[in-house]
RNA sequence: GCGCCGAUAGUGUAGCGGUUAUCACUAGGCGUUGCCAACGCCUAAACUCGGGUUCGAAUCCCGAUCGGCGCACCA
C-alpha cells in the first residue's frame, strides 16, 4: 500500500472522511466529514479566519449558495463553463464539438448546439479516430441547475465559486467600509461543480468548500503598507522563467518584487500570507511551492497569478490555492450585465485645480431650431473637446445624423475647477483556497510511520492548533478508583474549552496507539500515583516520552503546551520508560 | 463520457456452482497494581445493488453503482 492508500484508509476507518451516501450506493464526488474530519476542517477554517479576516481587518460575509442567472451570465460561468460535446456512434469516443469545427468557424463559441451540429454535417465532419458518424451536439454544463419557486419562472444555479457573492455585494460593501479603498470581503463556504468524472477522493469534488477573499484595491497604487512585514521571508518561487529551467528558485519576497518576479507588492504580500497560513496548518514546506501561471494558462484579464502547490503521494503536484490579480474584470463584467456602476470615487491627497472650458449651448436659440432634438444636440455640444470648437461652424453627431451649428449659438467659458478625485474601478486581488484539498494535504503531510519493537506505528503529526482531539484522558485501567479522578480531570479540561477524548478500553499501550493514529498531541494518564502522590503523567505523541506533573497543574500545563508556550521537556519530571526498568 | 481492471465483517483477506462463508487485525464485555497495538475467556460483525442462467449462485452471464488506471475534461 502506498501512502495515498494508507492515508485514505486511515481517514475512512477513523472517521475523518467517508464516501457520501454509502447506504444507497454512493455518488462520486461527494464526501462526508466524519467526527474527526469535521472538527479538523473547522479548525483549518478558523485559522484561515485568523489570517484573512482578523489579522487583515477584512469582512466575512455569507451569501446564498444558489444564484440567479444574471450573476453567472456576468461571471462567464454559463457560457465558459459549459462545453458542447459530441460522440462517435461507432467507437463511442467523445469530443468537444466546437473544437471539431475550429478550422471552419472563427468563433464557434457564438453558435448554438444546433448550429454547430449543422456546421458539422455540412462539412461532413466524422470521428477523427475511426471516421464513424458523430451524434448530435449536446451541452455539458458544469453548473448545477435548479428552479427557484414553482413553475419555471426563475432559473437558479448552485454557485461554482464563492467569489461572485462578494462582487455582487460591492456597492453595499463599499458603503460598509465608508467608501474608501482598499477593503476586502471574504467568504468560507460550499461551492458546486458538476464535474464530468470526479476522482482522487477529496481532491476533485462536486460539492466542496472554498475560502476566498476579494481584496479591492486602487489600481494606480499596488504597493502594500505592510509589505515590510513579509519582505524578508524566503520561499521557493516557481516562476514562468523558473519553469522553463525546470527548477524552483528560492528568494525573499522583497527580492521577488524588486526583480519583477511577482507583479507587485500587494500580490506578493498575500502570497506571503498564504505561505504562512499553509505552514501554520501543517503543510510541509519541503513539499510546497508557489507556481506562477504561464501566460497561456492565465485568464486573459489576469495581471499575474500564483498557485500554491503541494506534492502529494501518488497524485503529484496539486493546486491548493490560487492568488490572482484579476484586475477590474469582474466588476466591469457585472457593470455590463447589471447596468450598475461599480466604481469608487477616490479623493486625491490634494484637490487639483484644473482649467476647463465649459461649453454653454444657447438653448433659447437651439430649442425652436431643433425642437425635441435640442436636448441631444446640447449634450453633444457639451461633450466636445475645446479644439473641436474652433471655426465658424461646429459639427456634432446626433443619432447618426451630422448637424452643423453656427458658432454664435454656443458660448464658451473658461473656468478653473477644483477636482477632488476621480471615479476608479478597483482592481481585485483574489486569494482562493480549496479547503478540502488543504485538509487532505495536511493528512498526507502529517502521516508517518515508525517502528517500535518491530511493530509498525502510524501517527498523524498534526499541529496542536488543528488536531481534532487535543488531549486524551486515559485511566491506566478501567477501575473505579482511577476512573473517578480521571473523569474529574476530563471535566476540567472540557470546561477550559479543550477538545478531549476519554478512553478506558483495552490496554494502555493500545490506547496510546489509537491516539497517535488520530493525531492527538498529548495524553494524560491517571495511575495509582495520582491517588497516592497527587501526580499524573503527560505523554507526548511525537517522542512517546512522558513527564510527571502535579495533578493541580494539569490543565494549565496542557493549555501552555497546546499554545506552544511551554516545551514538553520543561513541563515536568521525565518518566523513565517502562522498557528500561 | 469512453476503454481496461476490480468490489466478501470496521480494515486486510480466503473461497472459483452445493461450506454453519476462512483467517487475522480491529471493536465490545469480563478479569488483571497495570505504562507503549500485553495476556486469558467470551461476544458482535460481511458476500455492493438489480435482473438472468441453474434443482441450487458470493462463485457463471447482463446491467447499474462505486473505486483504481489510461484517454477526454478540469473557467
Amino acid at each position: 500500500m502506498d501512502r495515498n492508500e494508507l492515508v485514505n484508509e486511515l481517514a475512512r476507518r477513523r472517521g475523518f472522511l467517508w464516501p457520501a451516501f454509502e447506504l444507497y450506493g454512493g455518488a462520486a464526488g461527494f464526501y462526508d466529514y466524519g467526527p474527526l474530519g469535521a472538527p479538523l476542517k473547522r479548525r483549518i477554517e478558523d485559522i484561515w479566519r485568523q489570517y484573512f479576516v482578523i489579522a487583515e481587518g477584512f469582512a466575512e460575509i455569507e451569501a446564498p449558495t444558489i444564484g440567479v442567472e444574471g450573476i453567472f451570465q456576468a461571471s462567464g460561468h454559463l457560457s465558459g463553463f459549459s462545453d458542447p460535446l459530441t460522440g462517435c456512434k461507432e467507437c463511442k469516443e467523445v469530443y468537444r464539438a466546437d473544437h471539431l469545427i475550429k478550422h471552419i468557424i472563427e468563433v464557434p463559441d457564438a453558435l448554438t448546439n444546433e448550429e454547430i451540429y449543422r456546421c458539422m454535417q455540412e462539412n461532413e465532419i466524422t470521428c477523427p479516430e475511426c471516421g464513424g458518424e458523430l451524434s448530435s451536439v449536446y451541452e455539458f454544463n458544469l453548473m448545477f441547475k435548479t428552479m427557484i419557486g414553482p413553475g419555471n419562472k426563475m432559473t437558479g444555479y448552485m454557485r461554482p465559486e464563492t467569489a461572485q457573492g462578494m462582487f455582487i455585494n460591492f456597492p453595499r460593501l463599499l458603503r460598509y467600509f465608508r467608501g474608501a479603498l482598499p477593503f476586502a470581503a471574504v467568504q468560507i463556504g460550499k461551492s458546486y461543480r458538476n464535474e464530468i468524472s470526479p476522482r482522487q477522493g477529496v481532491i476533485r469534488l462536486r460539492e466542496f468548500t472554498q475560502a476566498e477573499a476579494e481584496i479591492f484595491i486602487d489600481p494606480r497604487d499596488k504597493t502594500h503598507p505592510r509589505f515590510d512585514e513579509v519582505k524578508d521571508i524566503r520561499m521557493k518561487f516557481y516562476s514562468q522563467e523558473a519553469q522553463e529551467k525546470g527548477e524552483e528558485e528560492e528568494m525573499s519576497f522583497g527580492e521577488a518584487v524588486e526583480r519583477g518576479v511577482v507583479a507587485h507588492q500587494t500580490l506578493a504580500y498575500y502570497v506571503a500570507r498564504t505561505y504562512q497560513y499553509l505552514l501554520a496548518v501543517g503543510i510541509d514546506p519541503q513539499k510546497l511551492r508557489f507556481r506562477q501561471h504561464k501566460s497561456d494558462e492565465m485568464a486573459h484579464y489576469a495581471a499575474d497569478c500564483w498557485d500554491a502547490e503541494v506534492l502529494l503521494d501518488r497524485l503529484g503536484w496539486i493546486e491548493l490555492v490560487g492568488v490572482a490579480d484579476r484586475t477590474d474584470y469582474d466588476l466591469k463584467a457585472h457593470t455590463t450585465v447589471s447596468k450598475v456602476n461599480l466604481s469608487v470615487f477616490v479623493n486625491y491627497g490634494q484637490p487639483v485645480k484644473r482649467k476647463k472650458t465649459v461649453v454653454k449651448p444657447d438653448f433659447k436659440a437651439l430649442g425652436p431650431m431643433f425642437k425635441s432634438k435640442a436636448k441631444a444636440v446640447g449634450e453633444a455640444l457639451r461633450a466636445l473637446a475645446p479644439e473641436q470648437l474652433t471655426g465658424e461652424m461646429i459639427q456634432v453627431n446626433v443619432d447618426g445624423e451630422t448637424i452643423d451649428i453656427d458658432r454664435s449659438l454656443v458660448s464658451f467659458e473658461s473656468v478653473e475647477e477644483e477636482v477632488r478625485g476621480e471615479e476608479v474601478v478597483p482592481h481585485v486581488i483574489e486569494p482562493s483556497f480549496g479547503i478540502d484539498r488543504i485538509l487532505y494535504s495536511i493528512l498526507d503531510h502529517s502521516y508517518y510511520e515508525d517502528e517500535i519493537d518491530g511493530e509498525k506505528r502510524a501517527v498523524l503529526r498534526f499541529k496542536p492548533q488543528v488536531a481534532p482531539i487535543e488531549v486524551a484522558v486515559l485511566p491506566l485501567m478501567d477501575r473505579s478508583e482511577l476512573v473517578g479522578p480521571a473523569k474529574k480531570i476530563l471535566e476540567e479540561l472540557r470546561s477550559r474549552g479543550m477538545r478531549t477524548d476519554y478512553d478506558t478500553s483495552g490496554s494502555i499501550g493500545r490506547r496510546y496507539r489509537r491516539n497517535d493514529e488520530i493525531g492527538t498531541p498529548y495524553e494524560v494518564t491517571i495511575d495509582y500515583e495520582t491517588i497516592e502522590e497527587g501526580t499524573v503523567t503527560i505523554r507526548d505523541r511525537d517522542s512517546m516520552s512522558q513527564v510527571r506533573i502535579a495533578r493541580w497543574q494539569v490543565v494549565d500545563k496542557l493549555q501552555a503546551l497546546l499554545n506552544g508556550d511551554l516545551l514538553f521537556q520543561d513541563a515536568g519530571d521525565p518518566v523513565r520508560s517502562a522498557k528500561s526498568d
